[in-house]
DNA sequence: TATTGAATATTTAAAAGAATTAGTCAAATA
DNA sequence: TATTTGACTAATTCTTTTAAATATTCAATA
């Protein structure tokens, strides 16, 4: 009985949120924002363009919920990926493995984000500014466990962690910047920034040891 | 005797070739390249645009000698600043303070450059990766002589002096970019770059000590 | 060889129009 | 009432055109 009615009944309103999502998400991981339009995601779905405005009021707040979407989905992984990791160097080593893994993954949907220097909207910059902050503490506990273990020596975890995330963000833009042509690095270039921000991170390590 | 034909002897060729060079660094120092015009640097002399076409076979070739007059400038008074200095952390330091001394001097000259991502032309190119090239010899320099001193332990000289200027450089470019809204940052934000700059190499060099 | 004025070639800027795409809404459905 | 849609409007992007600004060339000259 209670499976003729599942049957029956139509999709919960969140079920299609998430079905946009998706949707979405595959689109902008393939082509990107600026080249995908609304009607195309309603497309794929057999859905009406309007109703996608039913769930979310504009493009850009899709956007932005697939971004938060994918954010959330590699922070989950890495939690998971992390949990049986202590030492310091490792968990450094293996966030930086996942999130390359995921820049790679969704280039096309992180590119526009990337890129857009000027007039950021509202609600990208919260979603921007809160992944950052999540990065933030998740490096600022890795430092606490290793000071915890007295592995590590560090006055203050804030700034501390903001120096490193500074720096491997950095070295990956840096890089970007110097292969050139196109922000779109290939496979081979992004695995030679994997590198040196490895390297770059062992030593900044160690530079906190005790 | 020697005087009057001083005097009276036009100025040699190279001597116009370099008020050319101050005439114009002024201008793109001042408004960048795009918003200056050769009829402009070529009225603030007095000369015809063509004699400017005399000594320099086109705009793009002379912004690049400019850029590498400005350059060499720069490297001629961190080299005369270091020389009393052996320490190596107090090295970097003054090279980090030095450097964007020059930066925030001739902001809008460097920024074409800077921005020039795509389509970087020949000989642009060649000065930018010239100066690079300059900027890691400097750092392995440094920390060769740190590890003569006992003080640093390096094994890899070439990566590791690269390693903190990918660093140092992608660390003034994320913060720039974080800054966000033109690439235009004030002093004060220079000033907390280099702040970040300082603490991030201490930290690094630290993790090359013995 | 060094220098120029005048002519030409390129590049940028602005305007206008067409085409695509984002976003709205009243009506329909369930 | 909560969803859904087709048809409509508004905003944006893309092209094309034209004009203006600017880079670049060159024959002539000192």
């Amino acid at each position: 009985m209670n499976k003729l009615i599942l049957l029956i009944m139509p999709k919960s309103a969140d079920e299609k949120r998430i079905k946009i999502l998706e949707s979405a998400k595959r689109r902008f991981a393939h082509y990107g924002m600026s080249k995908t339009t609304m009607a195309e995601i309603a497309k794929d779905l057999s859905f009406s363009k309007a109703l996608l405005y039913y769930y979310f009021p504009d493009k850009n707040s899709l956007y932005c919920a697939v971004l938060d979407y994918v954010i959330t989905e590699q922070e989950e992984d890495i939690l998971e990926v992390l949990k049986p990791v202590k030492n310091t160097e490792q968990a450094v080593m293996i966030i930086l493995e996942k999130r390359m893994e995921y820049i790679k993954k969704y280039y096309n949907l992180f590119e526009y984000t990337f890129n857009a220097s000027k007039d950021v909207p509202e609600d990208l910059g919260k979603v921007i500014i809160c992944s950052f902050e999540q990065q933030h503490l998740q490096i600022i506990s890795i430092l606490k466990n290793g000071v915890k273990c007295g592995e590590l020596i560090i006055d203050d975890y804030d700034e501390t962690a903001r120096l490193l995330l500074f720096s491997l963000m950095g070295m990956r833009m840096i890089v970007i910047k110097d292969i050139k042509h196109s922000f779109f690095p290939t496979k081979e270039e992004f695995d030679a920034i994997l590198e040196m921000q490895k390297k770059m991170a062992k030593i900044f390590i160690k530079g906190l040891s005790v």
